[in-house]
DNA sequence: TCGTCATTCAATTATTCTATTGAATGACGA
DNA sequence: TCGTCATTCAATAGAATAATTGAATGACGA
């Protein structure tokens, strides 16, 4: 690093993470690792991308600062180095919510929001639990509903979540969570049951946003 | 825009704010504009850059819905978009601070701490000031002083603080503060006095994170 | 209407980032 | 020790970004 004025160079490393936080893949990968760690081969898996590219965006991320990888045998876990990247991560969003239209309409454009997609809050989801009048479904694959979900919760990965609502009872609402606000898999779950005559909405966040507010956690027995 | 999925089309949404935050001098624009509206000849006076150069940055923070511009006649006017871009910089700054050995480096390279550098923070600050047992003054230009300060606080920027300490009381404690939690011209400031003899501390963050707080304004008569 | 001035646009070059491929590393089990 | 397998490295081509320069826009005042 050449010699210039610490001012600068502070600016730098800031642009370290927010370059390593620039890129659509990397923030998928992201969201992926904060459901826990992950193999290079398991994260590729999952985001359909060959091996090697993984492993150099991993390595980006690393040198940012924003992974942590460990060694197990053959295998080298990643994950996120704390919470205050998940917490970065919530602050862009929060910024591209605000800001950009296009978000929105992207949202609004696929799900057709056509009657109140509006989320339910953690409180609210509490209240209903306690009360015994909700369903509450994890729809993310159970690899990752193993590693831990909200107390309570089914595991309806969202491949089967046709053939369960067939099994479900008509007059009790489904709620239904994955891996965070914009995950993708509740929208469609809350959409594939309302198709089937299901009354269903989203919990507003996701598993990492639950485990951040310090709320319990369940592991798989 | 092609045509895939809404997954994809979200993270590069947020792709497109995290890069826009990815360079050196973005970052140091935002600093700046977190203070006040800058026209572009002004921000580009403050940088030292390129007057062409520093619009295409700003039109880069535009088009990501980070700054936002007013046109005022012959000037315009760029702002922060709204308080969600400072949380957005503070999370990245939270990131860096902890994992980056380097910024550390930087910080302690450069100050020499020798002593501590222990920076106070604003409840403390205002217990002081209640009391009336420290002088408080904003490093900042003058320009910056005029659109809002913290109550109570003299204007004394950089260049002038050698003349200033020489007519400060020598019992009294000199707390300085400037732009924000990493704006060099704190640090620089109680080195100085702290050379002259002065007992002098920092504040530990700057006028926005001050405003954001909530906490009371002064504007220049 | 015309000149002035702040800002933006356009075009160029240099630099950096991305994806892909295939080879290298390093740990495990036989 | 040797083969296997997860991961990383290295090299390449293609794409995006950055800084610089000079010309174009658009508002103001004469």
């Amino acid at each position: 690093m050449s010699i210039r004025n610490p001012k600068q160079a502070l600016y730098e490393q800031f642009a370290i993470v927010a370059k390593a936080l620039g890129h659509p893949l990397r923030l998928e990968m992201i969201e992926h690792l904060a459901q826990g760690a992950r193999s290079v081969e398991a994260l590729a898996a999952k985001l359909g991308q060959p091996i090697a590219n993984i492993s150099q965006h991993l390595q980006a991320l690393r040198r940012a600062g924003i992974v942590s990888a460990e060694r197990d045998g053959k295998f080298v876990h990643y994950s996120l180095a704390d919470e205050s990247v998940l917490s970065a991560f919530a602050s862009v969003r929060a910024v591209a919510e605000r800001r950009l239209a296009e978000v929105d309409r992207i949202v609004r454009g696929y799900f057709d929001a056509r009657d109140d997609m509006r989320p339910v809050g953690r409180e609210e989801l509490q209240a209903l639990m306690g009360d015994g009048l909700v369903t509450l479904i994890d729809v993310r694959p159970a690899d990752e509903f193993a590693l831990g979900h909200v107390p309570g919760a089914i595991n309806v990965p969202l491949g089967q979540i046709k053939a369960w609502s067939r099994g479900a009872a008509s007059d009790r609402e489904v709620i239904a969570y994955c891996r965070g606000p914009w995950c993708v898999m509740s929208f469609e779950a809350v959409a594939a049951l309302r198709s089937k005559g299901l009354a269903a909405r989203r919990l507003e966040d996701g598993m990492p946003e639950w485990k951040a507010a310090g709320l319990p956690v369940e592991m798989a027995g």
